[in-house]
DNA sequence: GGTACTGTAACTCATCTTGTTACAGAGGGC
DNA sequence: GCCCTCTGTAACAAGATGAGTTACAGTACC
């Protein structure tokens, strides 16, 4: 699969927020993330969206948290931007005719399903405060 | 993410190879799968690396299991045919001179290397046998 | 009104996946 | 030995997606 960067992105622009403790603008993120402005709106819209995030338009606007760093996980933040299903299915469906193709996509679901939540739950240990905290341990 | 189907098809391929309990040509699968023989052919060339299947060229041969199906976990499906690791860094290295953008990779490794064990960890809980008689209960 | 922002469309480029054809080589049956 | 049936793999096309970029409409503060 062709993973896509937009989560790791999403936590950079998270923690940088956390850490300005206001608003910043898409420019100045793009500055830390290396990459355009635009990316970030698209980001910072993703995430408002879900609410994690406020925006504002015009001069002086930008984007901040919308709640304490602490109460957003890794686990929101993946969510926001990563909508997919980590798995995809057969691109064509499978012969239904044959018993095992008639049947393995309903027999593998739970499967699946289990193995996304477990990954969402693992996310869900880390909030934006924590990887400021990780920061700050490191580079003061 | 273009989110391959390669694991689902795996799947798919390791069922259909335990069902017949012998060898199976790479056509044969690709018409349960509904696919050309070539795609099945990549994906037994990479669960024979991984020592899951043994193929056989030549007239009568054809892919067949390495190993008991209940020895075979979906653990193991996954890491032959997806190698790569579940997230992507930022595509161009974020600014070493912000204090956020010199050490995010880094804080979130640990998050990330967490998550993914996770989600190998619970697909370790599903082998190929469970998938066979998850199919059985449904249709004998 | 002017300036500084976001929101978003539109386009390009690169990459990945899948499907396909083609062909070299292996191996069993005659 | 000679076919015929297979795998292994290269090569290419088509479609989808991600990321980067430019452009511009709209909003909000001064």
């Amino acid at each position: 699969m062709t993973r896509s960067s937009r989560f790791v992105v999403a936590a950079h622009v998270l923690t940088l927020l956390a850490r300005s403790g206001g608003a910043l603008t898409s420019e100045y993120i793009a500055g830390s993330v290396n990459t355009n402005p635009v990316v970030i709106r698209r980001i910072l819209a993703a995430l408002a969206r879900a609410g994690l995030v406020v925006t504002q338009e015009g001069a002086g606007g930008g984007g901040r948290l919308a709640k304490p760093a602490a109460e957003i996980t890794l686990r929101a933040v993946y969510e926001a931007v990563e909508p997919d299903s980590l798995f995809a299915l057969h691109p064509r469906d499978p012969n239904p005719l044959c018993p095992v193709g008639g049947g393995i996509q309903v027999a593998l679901e739970p499967t699946l399903r289990a193995a996304e939540t477990a990954l969402l739950d693992s996310l869900a240990d880390t909030s934006v405060a924590d990887l400021l905290g990780r920061l700050g341990a490191e580079s003061s």
